[in-house]
RNA sequence: GUCUCAGUAGCUCAGCUGGAUAGAGCAGCCCCCUCCUAAGGGGCAGGUCGCAGGUUCGAAUCCUGCCUGGGACACCA
């Protein structure tokens, strides 16, 4: 409807430009928008005010005439100038109504596809490197990225999700060794846990299958493992040499394949629980893709060779370096250090040079806040590698701080005191979850106050949403009640019956779902989708206790039921896209 | 110090590419079930949109400066 008026207004220029009221080459963006007060009709245009200006016109006078020169629409009731000269536009009540028979033929594709493109654009989120569980900061990322994509595609983008495995490097070493710690002191062994170790419950768990698995054909007597080890932090050494002596004493005791089997075990046991978490949470991957492939595959050296040929590293002091200043970073970065090694670095650039090679047009990072730094030197990257920097998209989550009651409840993975995505979970359920993490902003902080989501009250939004979409479905069970049947076609066509204030409120709601849609989408904000379910779920409460539905007048009947069913229909899909279920029952 | 996000009702927050009288939810006060789920609805009260300038017909929104708060600034992964 904003675009047939706009092309209205469009029309109506073309015809004063040629009748010389203003010059031809004046060119404003016609903005038509929705109005907030009922008494300025349904939507608005400023472009008098916008256009005064230039054509050196009173804007009220100006308004009149493109009024005047508006071609015919039977779509339009009447349009009146206002204030200091907005167009006012009034929709008919048979266009306005229209909408509820779209939704009522169109069901869960209904708003779909109005972004339609062809630029893959690949999501990739959570990507928690697989030493525990995720814990409750996880789960803001999972749920926003999850929305994401599923609104990036209902609104008719290809989106491909991904995690990335970060399966390489000294956590895992560190995460390996802990293990086969944990293994010897099930097997007997006195074992001082390193203080830089992961304490989490999962590690013994993990210990225990490896155990009935391999029984103890990786056990090695104490002494030997602890020969000459560098004394630990609380003993009054150093907690990271100490940890590295023991991983090298481990790859050295075990040999290649016996580490390898607490490194897989470790691995596999983690990112296979992580997976079920996340699927658990309703948040689905196409592609799970490993951080040791890229070294594996030469995809590292590649990607340093394409820097190399382009001119962007140089070596100092034994390390080599990519010049990140030249695109705007504020300091330059290592990406192979004197070592040999290469370092975090390099494999991001690895994996996103891997991420374009796959042919994706946009590809969208979902990071912490913590991550923040990382931006520039990404996007450096990006165009040292030659790609355009605006096809690299980068959002942050800011962590969810967690309370119980007014405590502030710390987290941390590796002392294994944390609270876990999944018992959130437990406690709060997945509905009120997903729902409560994507209604604020992204990069907006957010208090969750455990106490709070627990009591499952009137204050969590959720509920009033779910409310809603059952309390149709509880008309619909009482019309059986009553031996009466809904008739679509009878309500379709008495929707002019439905004239009470609040119904239309309604209607009108149900109208801007696909623009909601569309622009939620596009501008990965899930939390506008998020509010405007509130909003639908009001207007359909306040008609409900208004209005009664199951009425012996059936022609009303049906009209009501109609747009009750309407309703539950967008509850529908949009709580869909959030990941939360919609009850018929509560 | 640099970068970044923020500062809107007692509290938690919306406010779309600048638009007409700044909105919700909690909390507070009042009213509504012989009636489809009161897990609901209606009403009252509550604001110098951090401060000061600037741009504009028009600013919570854009620009500049300042104040306050969160976060990020490793040859770590």
């Amino acid at each position: 409807m904003k675009q047939h008026i706009a092309d209205l207004i469009s029309a109506a220029l073309k015809t004063l430009s040629d009748n010389g009221i203003f010059a031809a080459d004046v060119q404003p963006s016609i903005m038509v928008e929705n109005t907030r007060d009922k008494s300025h009709g349904d939507f608005a245009s400023n472009i008098a005010l916008a256009l005064a200006k230039p054509a050196r016109r009173n804007p009220r006078e100006l308004a009149q005439l493109i009024i005047d020169a508006l071609p015919v629409s039977e779509n339009l009731d009447k349009t009146e100038i206002a204030g200091p000269g907005f167009i006012n536009f009034f929709v008919t009540q048979e266009t306005t109504t229209a909408v509820v028979g779209q939704i009522i033929a169109q069901k869960a594709e209904f708003g779909r596809g109005l972004a339609s493109s062809t630029e893959r654009t690949q999501v990739e989120f959570v990507s928690a490197n697989p030493t525990g569980p995720l814990h409750v900061g996880h789960g803001r990322g999972a749920a926003y990225g999850a929305s994401v994509a599923d609104l990036l595609e209902a609104a008719g983008v290809p989106v491909e999700r991904e995690y990335y495995v970060n399966d390489a490097g000294r956590q895992m070493n560190i995460l390996a060794t802990s293990l086969w710690l944990r293994y010897l002191e099930k097997l007997g062994e006195t074992v001082t846990f390193p203080s830089n170790g992961y304490k989490g419950a999962y590690i013994h768990d993990i210990a225990s299958s490896v155990i009935v698995e391999h029984s103890d054909t990786y056990k090695r007597p104490l002494d030997e493992v602890m020969y000459n080890i560098p004394a630990d932090e609380p003993q009054g050494g150093n907690k990271e040499t100490h940890i590295d002596a023991l991983i090298e004493r481990a790859q050295e005791l075990l040999t290649a394949d016996g580490y390898a089997v607490f490194f897989n075990a470790a691995l596999n046991s983690i990112l296979s629980d992580i997976r079920d978490d996340l699927s658990d949470f309703g948040v689905e991957y196409q592609k799970w893709f490993s951080e040791l492939s890229l070294t594996a595959n030469g995809d590292v050296e590649s990607a340093l060779n394409t820097l190399q040929e382009n001119g962007h590293l140089f070596e100092e002091e034994g390390n080599l370096w990519f010049r990140s200043t030249a695109f705007g970073d504020d300091k330059d970065r290592v990406v192979r250090r004197a070592n040999g090694l290469t370092t975090y670095f390099a494999s991001d650039i690895a994996y996103l040079k891997n991420k374009f090679e796959r042919g994706f047009d946009k590809v969208l990072y979902i990071w912490g806040a913590d991550h923040h730094g990382y931006i520039a030197r990404m996007k450096a990257a990006c165009q040292a590698l030659g790609y355009d920097p605006e096809r690299l998209l980068v959002r942050l989550v800011q962590f969810a701080i967690l309370y119980r009651g007014e405590e502030r409840v710390q987290m941390s993975t590796r002392s294994g005191s944390f609270v876990t995505l999944r018992e959130l979970r437990d406690e709060v359920g997945k509905d009120a979850c997903r729902f409560f993490y994507v209604t604020r902003k992204a990069d907006q902080h957010m208090d969750f106050d455990l106490e709070l989501a627990k009591t499952q009250s009137k204050d969590n939004p959720i509920y009033y949403i779910q409310y809603a979409h059952a309390r149709v479905c509880s008309v619909h069970r009482k019309l059986a009640e009553n031996d009466w049947v809904w008739d679509p076609e009878s309500g379709l066509a008495n929707l002019g019956k439905l004239d009470t204030e609040h119904e239309k409120d309604l209607i009108t709601r149900l109208s801007k779902y696909p623009e909601v849609l569309t622009h939620a989408a596009v501008n990965y904000e899930p939390h506008l989708l998020a509010n405007y379910l509130r909003e639908l779920a009001n207007n359909f409460h306040s008609h409900y206790n208004a209005n009664k539905m199951l009425i012996d007048d059936a022609e009303l009947r049906n009209a009501r039921i109609t747009l009750s069913e309407a309703t539950r229909q967008i509850l529908n899909n949009g709580l869909t896209l959030l990941g939360v279920s919609s009850p018929e029952q509560m």
